[in-house]
DNA sequence: CGGCTTTGACCAGCGC
DNA sequence: GCGCTGGTCAAAGCCG
């Protein structure tokens, strides 16, 4: 105790303490939800090679193209690490693993700008900082010629506005299914090509959603989680002030999201940006103010129509530094959206050798898993990288090699970055990741089961419900778990 | 009649 | 301070 107050006058060594403090929870909760693991982050640290591989992805099995159909992440993982601690307040509300949740249930989740304008006619308080700090998102890029795409959700059309720079209004959607329910989308066609619908998913639902609507959320969730962790880990003042090489090296992870490599074999896109500004995770000096705006990752669910069915199948087995975020068993997907081959095995892969940077939207970053797009064509050409991690365009940049060292040489940071990412990503449905000393980056092992037996299709905003299916609650055996960390990243801030 | 969409107005944030 | 833009509100109308 009188350490800490010491610590605390000292300001860094307390976040620090903070971060071991979260850390070592995280510990503790991944052994609890140990039993029903799924998610496997595996580093090595060969004296050769320094190989470092943190697999994001979730256990599965897809041999023989047998898919496990169980839902492997849930909706509870908090997009927004500044709201966390009040979204899990809403959870609780309706969920189990609630932990000392506030017990009144919030009757409006996304503050209208009158209460946003009460709030910050007052003092700066935290909460309004909270509050101006913006959501994760989740974007979908699919191609569809409904009005919108049918996630399961009910949704109701609450706006309509001409957006800059497209011909095709933008329309703005909050979900109905439960009155409190913080979550909107947003539906805009793309100017490039209007056959692909966008739709930006930002909040976290607070109700059981139906099982017609778990492909969906699951997919946002463990997409934004990547941004959500990252970006707690970079906003720690103890990460960007004294471990410059932990720093570093999470700022060159965040970068290899960032892609400046394109693997045309591999079918998903995930883009990590911020609007409006450009390279928003690149961060040669990190800082808080980096994660203002809307972090968002953009899932491209459209591929050619010549692309065969794109899997995890060429995932390279070695790089330097790989992260690797996969999931997979979204196979009614592909007759619901016939143009998206690549998701009948959905995955990601994110890989210093398989990044790409894209500067098409405004300078966000985009991990393009599928082929290249016809509409993005005019696009920043991408670098290749090939899978036996032979560098076709340019040599490994230098904040990838400073990651690696810096990742290999603090076995704290590789254990801490392991644990909290198995946390974050790999525990959801079935508890904890676990950590394994082997080399682990088979496609068979990475694959994750995320969601199955879902759909995902286009309808028309009047038939949302295309698909009614029995609720079915959206149970995450993590929860507490999740609600711990994201209790303790509130403390780091 | 309830639920939904439409649409103009309003507000806040941001850049200049 | 001003204008632009994104996001939301709320009244009016539509639809089953």
């Amino acid at each position: 105790m009188q350490d800490q107050k010491l610590e605390s006058a000292k300001g860094e060594p307390r976040e620090e303490n903070k971060m071991l403090e979260f850390f070592d929870i995280l510990q503790q909760d991944k052994a609890e939800d140990a039993t029903n693991a799924k998610g496997t982050i595996s580093y090595e640290e060969s004296e050769e090679s320094e190989l470092v591989s943190l697999s994001l992805g979730i256990s599965s099995n897809i041999g023989e193209g047998i898919v496990d159909k169980r839902l492997e992440l849930g909706l509870d993982i908090n997009l927004d690490p500044l709201d966390e601690a009040e979204d899990a307040n809403n959870l609780s509300t309706e969920s189990s693993f609630g932990e000392g949740g506030k017990e009144e249930e919030p009757t409006e989740m996304w503050p209208p700008s009158k209460v946003l304008k009460t709030m910050k006619s007052g003092d700066k308080s935290e909460a309004s900082q909270k509050h101006d700090q913006k959501k994760a998102r989740v974007s979908i890029r699919a191609r569809c010629d409904a009005q919108t795409m049918n996630d399961g959700c009910q949704w109701r059309k609450y706006g309509q506005k001409m957006a800059k720079g497209n011909p095709c209004p933008r329309a703005y959607y909050r979900c109905t299914v439960s009155p409190s329910c913080p979550v909107r989308k947003q539906v805009q066609r793309c100017a490039e090509d209007m056959s692909i619908l966008i739709t930006t998913y930002e909040g976290i639902h607070n109700h059981p959603l139906p099982m017609s609507a778990t492909a969906m959320a699951c997919t946002t969730s463990s997409a934004s989680t990547i941004i959500h962790f990252l970006s707690s880990m970079l906003q720690s003042p103890s990460l960007t002030s004294q471990h410059g090489l932990v720093n570093s090296a999470i700022s060159s992870i965040i970068n290899s999201f960032a892609p400046n490599n394109y693997n045309p074999n591999n079918a998903l896109n995930f883009s990590t940006y911020q609007v409006p500004r450009p390279p928003q995770f690149y961060i040669p000096n990190p800082s808080i103010s980096t994660f203002n705006s809307h972090p968002t990752i953009t899932l491209d669910l459209t591929t050619p129509p010549s692309s065969s069915n794109s899997t995890f199948t060429h995932v390279p087995k070695y790089s330097p530094t790989s992260l690797n975020f996969n999931s997979s068993g979204f196979s009614p997907l592909q007759s619901s959206i016939s143009q998206s081959p690549w998701i009948n095995s959905f995955s990601a892969y994110f890989n210093t050798g398989t990044v790409t940077q894209n500067t098409n939207h405004g300078g966000n970053y985009m991990l393009n898993t599928g082929n290249i797009q016809p509409s993005l064509g005019h696009l920043h050409q991408p670098i290749y990288m090939s899978n036996n991690n032979t560098i076709s365009q340019q040599s490994f940049p230098d904040p990838i090699v400073a990651a690696t060292k810096a990742i290999t040489s603090n076995p704290k940071f590789q254990s801490a970055l392991a644990t909290a990412l198995t946390t974050y990503v790999g525990n959801e449905g079935g508890g904890g990741g676990r950590l394994r000393e082997n080399h682990v980056t088979e496609s068979a092992e990475l694959n994750s089961k995320l969601c199955s037996e879902n759909t995902i299709a286009c309808a028309s905003s009047r038939n949302s419900n295309m698909f009614p299916l029995p609720l079915q609650v959206s149970k995450s055996a993590s929860g507490s778990c999740s609600n711990r960390s994201n209790q303790l990243l509130e403390q780091w801030k």
